[in-house]
DNA sequence: GATAATCACTTGCAAAACGCAAGCGATATT
DNA sequence: AATATCGCTTGCGTTTTGCAAGTGATTATC
C-alpha cells in the first residue's frame, strides 16, 4: 500500500482517475475545462506518471491528430472498487454535492455499480456515471439519474460530444 | 471526494490511518519507529490535520503523562473498507509483500473483516490485523495468521507492549 | 534528589514540488 | 494563408516537504 501511495499520494491522481472512469473524461482539454483548476504541467506530469503505473493508457485520436486519448487501464479500472468505497464515505462523513438517496443506493448495490463501471470501461461507454459530478464539456450527461437501475439501454458509443 | 482528497491527499495521511487502525499503532514514537521515515514535523502536522477532519483524536496516557494515545474516531475507523479495497487492489496489481492467500480470503471475506475491524476499534483490541506489516516495536503481532478466521478469543485488551 | 532518558513535539534551513502565466510545435479549421 | 485548437514545456515565485537539531515536560535511574 505505501507503493500505492507513490502513485496516489498527491492531491491530483485520485481525482484524475475518478474522472477517467465516471465522468468520461478523455483528452486532456476535458480536465482543463472541468473547473477542478489543475495546472496543466501538474496534468501533464501525472498523466505521465500515471502511464508509467500502468495504470491510464493514451492514444493519439484517430480522426484528430492533435488531440489525445486517455483511458484507464484494466489495472486503473480495477481501482473502481476503491473508487466507491471512497465516495460513499465522502457522502456519509463530508458535505459532498452527492445527493443522498443514490449514493445510498449505490451503497447498498455495489456489486451492480461496479459492474456497471466496468461494462461501461469494456464496451467504451463514455457516459458518465455520476450525473451531479457533470460530465466533459458539451457531453449529454447519462442517462438522467445515473447508474444503479439504468438500465436504459441507449448503447450508441456517440453520445454526443460536441463540435471536435 | 475532493473533499476527502484535501484531507488524503498527500504521502503520509492514509498511512498513518492505516497504521491506527491495522497495525495498532498509538503513540508518536510508534509512527517514528515504524522504519516508513515520516519526519517528525510532518508528523505532528498530519496528526492535527486529521485530528481537525475528526478521523483522529489524541489524549494523554493516564499512566504516562509524557504519552499521547492516537485513535481512529468513528468517521476514522469507516475508512476501513477504503483501506480493505486498497489493499487488495495493491496486493493484486502491485508488488506488496503481503501473502497472496491470505489477501485472496480477504477479498472473499470482505464483510467478516470488516466486522473484525470495527470490533477491534470498539474493544479496543490493539493488536495488530496484519501480521506481515508488523505492529508497532514491542508488540506480539496479532494471533499469527491474523484475520479472516480469527477466533482465538484472546480478547485482553493488554496485549503486551513491552517497556514504559 | 540530582542526572539522565524518553516523549511529543517545534524551529531553522535547504531542497523539492506546486501553481501560474506565457510560449511552442503540430494539426485542424476558415 | 491566416487563425484557432490541442497537448504540452519552460520560467519563476510560492508552498510544502524533509532533515537535523533543539525544547519543555515527564519519568526512570543512580
Amino acid at each position: 500500500m505505501n507503493i500505492s501511495l507513490e502513485v496516489f499520494g498527491d492531491r491530483w491522481s485520485l481525482l484524475i482517475v475518478r474522472d477517467l472512469m465516471v465522468r468520461g473524461f478523455r483528452s486532456f482539454q476535458d480536465f482543463m475545462d472541468s473547473g477542478e483548476g489543475i495546472a496543466t504541467n501538474i496534468l501533464a506530469h501525472r498523466l505521465r506518471r500515471l502511464q508509467r503505473a500502468d495504470i491510464v493508457e493514451a492514444e493519439r485520436d484517430a480522426s484528430d491528430g492533435r488531440r489525445v486519448n486517455y483511458r484507464l487501464t484494466k489495472k486503473g479500472i480495477d481501482l473502481a472498487a476503491v473508487m466507491l468505497e471512497l465516495l460513499i464515505w465522502g457522502a456519509q462523513h463530508e458535505d459532498t454535492g452527492a445527493p443522498q438517496s443514490l449514493v445510498a443506493e449505490m451503497a447498498r448495490n455495489r456489486e451492480a455499480v461496479l459492474a456497471e463501471t466496468q461494462r461501461r470501461w469494456r464496451e467504451r461507454d463514455p457516459r458518465p456515471m455520476l450525473p451531479w459530478l457533470g460530465g466533459p464539456r458539451g457531453a449529454a450527461s447519462g442517462s438522467g439519474k445515473g447508474v444503479a437501475g439504468d438500465s436504459t439501454n441507449g448503447r450508441k458509443p456517440e453520445a454526443g460530444r460536441s463540435k471536435r
